[in-house]
DNA sequence: TAGATTGTTAATCGATTAACAATC
DNA sequence: TAGATTGTTAATCGATTAACAATC
């Protein structure tokens, strides 16, 4: 038994179902407040927004914490699920760029409520510097290297403009962070080991663009051919 | 020739390319901007931060646009992605929900630049309605549906707090639209044939947490045995 | 023609899903 | 025991990748 829990931990979990799992958490905690003490794998599913085999299949890459017949004991979910994330410790955030989106980040409750901790927020304009933002004081971006080791940061949230963001992911990796949200709109060149996770609001809305003008293709029965490329120029 | 195009165009393109071409559409831009004519997938991949096999399979489904021995056509192939995308023609979005983070989305150039036009702003809140950011007069949630039909609003970008959205998104869902990228961290119920995008900013940063711990357990020899579970439990 | 590079094939890999034996 | 529900199997599906024939 203690065999099959090591080896699915060995094995490493399927990003796939790395991804679901805060998806779980929140559909738990959802549960967990209503005083649900156990959920069967078919309403955890309903509620995550999954279908009922996916959400087993990922629950399984863990261990085995259901009971057949019963369900799953949503606290006891809970704390594997967090435990399995890294959520049971706590995570010290930098937010580099005190823009409108770094100010909404540094805002945004979702961000404390679960094991991370905003412990600085820098920016390169003198006029933001000082500020009060979330209880926290901007500092200036000279300070990058000796904020994330003297607080112990581990994960950068990157808010600044396209221009600047390589050149900050550099300084902070150089001083051993590798873990980065990037909300900068450019691909950022990294060392292995590093991992990058980046948020794009252009790009989200150009997928759904995409969808969007498919429906109203369908519609009007597809492209009109006068919009086709020249048939010379497609071969 | 023009069976083989008309095929690819009918069997409908990977999601996960449809995902792949914003970055593709990014890093050609860039190289149009700096005068580039043509590009060979190898660099254009590397560009954008895919590999080049993936790159030119991904293009294959929109069509033959390159030369082979050459490369492809820069502004040829930025004017093929784009049309893909569906951003030759005007999007109308309204944003509803101007507290940060939708003043921060109303500011976001990345939108307007490729045909997103942010046509109306909403909030439910006196106090914030009537405010003037980026050009726009914040108007109140009563008018949505009107708003939405006047102004031919395709795509409504949910930045509203977590408890309204579901209704927000009832609203807009009733008045025809069909394209929501949701900011909100609730999951959305919402009737086949709506498209939903989601963004959540605290999920990202669980991924990253997950990754980190990986790093951090790595270093350390993995996790101390006495946090893992009793053994009758895991049974 | 020789060199370069595409577009496609086919092998591989990983994710999803239905079905059901195990078992509470 | 009968009913419920997990955890796992195996089939299927879709995405990735290396390799290379086609062809500029």
């Amino acid at each position: 038994m203690i065999r099959r829990l090591s080896q699915a931990r060995e094995r490493g979990i399927p990003e796939a179902t790395v991804a679901r799992l805060p998806l779980y958490l929140r559909a738990l905690n959802g549960m967990a407040e209503r005083s649900l003490a156990t959920v069967s794998s078919e309403d955890l599913a309903v509620a995550a927004g999954v279908n009922s085999a996916k959400l087993r299949k990922d629950l399984s890459h863990l261990g085995s914490y259901g009971t057949r017949g019963v369900g799953y004991d949503v606290e006891y979910l809970i704390y594997q699920i967090s435990r399995e994330l890294g959520l049971t410790q706590d995570w010290a955030v930098a937010i580099v760029g005190v823009g409108n989106l770094g100010r909404a980040l540094a805002n945004y409750g979702g961000f404390v409520s679960r094991g991370f901790r905003v412990a600085a927020l820098l920016d390169a304009d003198p006029e933001v510097v000082g500020d009060h933002i979330a209880g926290l004081n901007v500092e200036h971006i000279d300070g990058l290297e000796a904020v994330i080791k003297r607080r112990g940061v581990s994960i950068v949230v990157l808010a600044t403009p396209a221009a600047a963001a390589q050149q900050v992911a550099d300084r902070v990796i150089a001083v051993g962070v590798t873990s980065i949200l990037n909300f900068a709109p450019v691909v950022l060149t990294v060392p292995e080991g590093v991992d990058i996770r980046k948020v794009d609001l252009s790009i989200e809305l150009q997928i759904l663009a995409f969808h969007e003008q498919r429906k109203t293709d369908r519609m009007t029965g597809g492209p009109a051919m006068a919009e086709e490329w020249p048939e010379a120029v497609d071969l």
